[in-house]
DNA sequence: ATGCCTTTGTGAACGCGTGCACAAAGATGG
DNA sequence: CCATCTTTGTGCACGCGTTCACAAAGGCAT
């Protein structure tokens, strides 16, 4: 059918919705493993599980794509993982630099998932003069003051940045300036951008800090049903009337001189 | 797990849907910068730029927590600071473990995030014999056997993966077995748990691949709008008539032996 | 007090994503 | 060639999240 698309969701967002985007790969992986033990064909039931997903879901997000299945058999595994490769743009290389060579930035250098899905990181870039060639993962750190010139000669599109919070706005003007159209944010910080430029926002400490929520909703809720139904036994986490006083010291004794500053910082 | 409904992805309890959840944390770093400031009061508008969201979300996402603001002059933002410290449970300390000290988990216990939002590192852990007793971010890494034992001296609920994908599995559940309820996992790989238990995912090399999709899209409208308005100006890139032997092909070539090995691997 | 101005809090509409349920499509066996 | 069985592809309904728009509420000047 090739170009079937018969309708247009006003939004020319060109079909294929966000989320379904962000689950694609997830099935690729799972396609990817598969391959490799060699399975020839899978079910949409089968490959949602390994996926962690509803299978009708994976059915819907696959329809957005086209029609490669086969009713009754399932889905061509290596013809899928191609095409959804395709379809994330997998098949060319995506030269990439990182920006901020501390803990974080070495991990991300070392990391072996980028390599072998398309991303090659072209460089690695730091503030400090004292990491200048200094190897990391086997590839020396350029000082910032390079950072236009190695952008524009590597045709680089995709930049990471694992820098302080201070400096990535900063940093992020500069990739943008030079060419940079997509970033890949670390630092605990919200990047103002302009349009046309996509950010994804990478924040271990916003992570943990959903999990303590639901953590503490739990142990809330434990120890509601182990004290009994006393009274309301929901005791609503609405705040009682706590006083101006203890807010404020809770408040004070939590300003840290450290602020919000690092993610591992580099230097 | 007290009442533990089957499948409930969120918000069980009373109020505060999910996607408010995950902004608080983004809500109180900028009114903790503020508070560093010494600003007394912010408004919607003002706090909502900062945050990067819109500020009619801002004021909705408040009012699931009670109605902390002043009309006509903003929010008191100790106060604030203070009441969704409460509401995410930050006014405890969570003690975390990290499993897996490779490059990734040497750079998490290096976070300086974590101990500013009261998560406190309580041990570091790795499968590595040689590891053992090394010290990371000043605290020596202990071997995986004794994991029972530390989380349960600890009192540890919240456990980080930074393990290769191949561990992962393994290690969920024997951080589950020995009293841990919420995961954070830098694993490339879908952890199955039990209900009641929490997991949140960070895979940097989907991140990648979401951005690449973007680009490609990107670099598809450029291209269509440089080449001028030549027939159907479009040019989806919905595929067209690809060869099975390409597909196998590329497919093929992508099946390196690396996998997804993952990431940052500890040892 | 009174009226004006600012900003919150929220009712209501809308759009997106999810999941159900089933018809269509193809394989398979007789 | 027909019947049956399996699995896809999708129309539809529902619920969540977002956004708009405005009335209510408080401060402030007169």
């Amino acid at each position: 059918m090739a170009t079937g698309r018969t309708h247009r969701p006003a939004t020319r967002s060109r079909g294929i919705p966000e989320a379904t985007v962000a689950r694609l790969p997830l099935y690729l992986r799972a396609l990817t493993a598969l391959s490799e033990r060699s399975v020839p064909t899978v079910s949409s039931e089968e490959l949602a599980a390994a996926a962690g997903v509803n299978s009708a879901k994976l059915r819907k997000d696959f329809s957005y794509l086209g029609s490669y299945g086969t009713r009754g058999v399932g889905y061509d595994v290596e013809y899928l993982v191609y095409q959804i490769s395709r379809e994330l743009g997998l098949t060319q290389d995506w030269p990439v630099v990182i920006v901020g060579i501390g803990n974080l930035g070495a991990a991300l250098a070392n990391y072996g998932g980028f390599a072998s899905r398309g991303f090659r990181v072209a460089a690695l870039i730091d503030a400090d003069p004292a990491m200048k060639g200094k190897p990391v993962a086997g590839m020396p750190v350029q000082h910032t003051d390079d950072l236009e010139k190695i952008i524009s000669e590597n045709g680089v599109h995709i930049g990471v940045i694992a820098t302080p919070a201070g400096a990535a706005q900063q940093v992020s003007e500069r990739l943008i300036a030079a060419g940079v159209t997509s970033i890949l944010n670390f630092a605990p910080t919200v990047l103002s951008v302009p349009d046309g430029v996509d950010v994804r926002k990478v924040d271990l400490s916003i992570e943990l800090q959903i999990l303590a929520f639901h953590e503490q909703r739990k142990a809330g809720e434990e120890a509601a049903a182990v004290a009994g139904a006393a009274g309301d036994a929901v005791t609503p986490p609405s705040l009682r009337a706590d006083t101006a006083a203890a807010a404020a010291a809770a408040a004070a004794s939590r300003k840290g001189p450290d602020g919000d500053v690092p993610a591992v910082m580099p230097a």
